[in-house]
DNA sequence: GCTTGACCTTTGTGCTACACAAAGGTTTAG
DNA sequence: CTAAACCTTTGTGTAGCACAAAGGTCAAGC
């Protein structure tokens, strides 16, 4: 039975972090009836401690949550789990590629900068820089 | 002079997204004082055309906001636009780094899962691939 | 002249995963 | 007994739109 600042420091999260997984139902405290405060159980913190893990695997809250259903309705979730997986290095596969596209794009262009003056001040344009960037890319 | 849709169909965006920037001061187009109607003109069309472009270069829509503003007022954004593109630059390389271990964990995982059987029912676990995962890297 | 459908407006909500602040009760040490 | 250090709930802000509601407008056809 700890209080919320005994749990932030035992697994090295934020109280902010704990109160938010409270509020959405992720860990379930016992509520003290004469001053309200939450006191989190071994469950608690096995559950946080899974939570923790399950984030640095790439799931979402709401992943957890369905996960976190499954197993508490008695159901084997490993399966569910696996296909989130899946489907999770799927979409941080693309959203990789489009991240390396884009820093390729900034790098390169700010290379090109190097080269380039400032914008005339009274040519109408807003940034040069910007503006005359990839006209080949950018039609 | 045009209406949303004409102006997000010639440089292909969503009405939406024209009346978002519209909403935060990026465009600034006529309303008609008999129907309250938004009239674009050509300068909102060049504004929109240097937002397109800046974001495809990673920059912010309040990056943008601060750009716009200076050359407003008369200066030069380059020097700011540069010094802004460094910065993100290394933003999005950090993040892009992270992605990458990200993914690197997701993919390491998921592989070694193809040999890990389902988690056993009333183990008192809630799902052993989760759980058992890099213990080495997790303590 | 009127209806219908395709426009347009503003306003508010939802998404992710918290961080932060306000307003107020509790507990503990001195 | 007071001050510090906790605790609570609730609401707001973050990025960049998407979407929906409620309602006014306009053009075309009958």
């Amino acid at each position: 039975m700890m209080l919320v600042n005994e749990l932030s420091s035992a697994l090295n999260v934020s109280p902010d972090t704990i109160r938010h997984y409270t509020r959405i139902g992720l860990l379930d405290p016992i509520k003290s009836e004469s001053n309200g405060y939450n006191y989190y159980r071994q469950k608690d913190e096995a559950t946080l401690r899974f939570v923790l893990r399950a984030k640095m695997l790439g799931f979402s809250l709401s992943d957890i949550q369905e996960i976190l259903f499954l197993a508490d309705s008695g159901n084997c979730p490993c399966p569910l789990v696996r296909a989130k997986m899946r489907k999770n290095l799927e979409q941080t596969k693309a959203a990789l590629a489009e991240s390396q596209l884009l820093f390729d794009r900034m790098d390169k262009a700010l290379h090109e900068w190097d080269e380039k003056p400032n914008t005339e001040p009274d040519s109408g344009a807003i940034c040069d820089l910007i503006e005359s960037w990839g006209e080949d890319v950018c039609a």
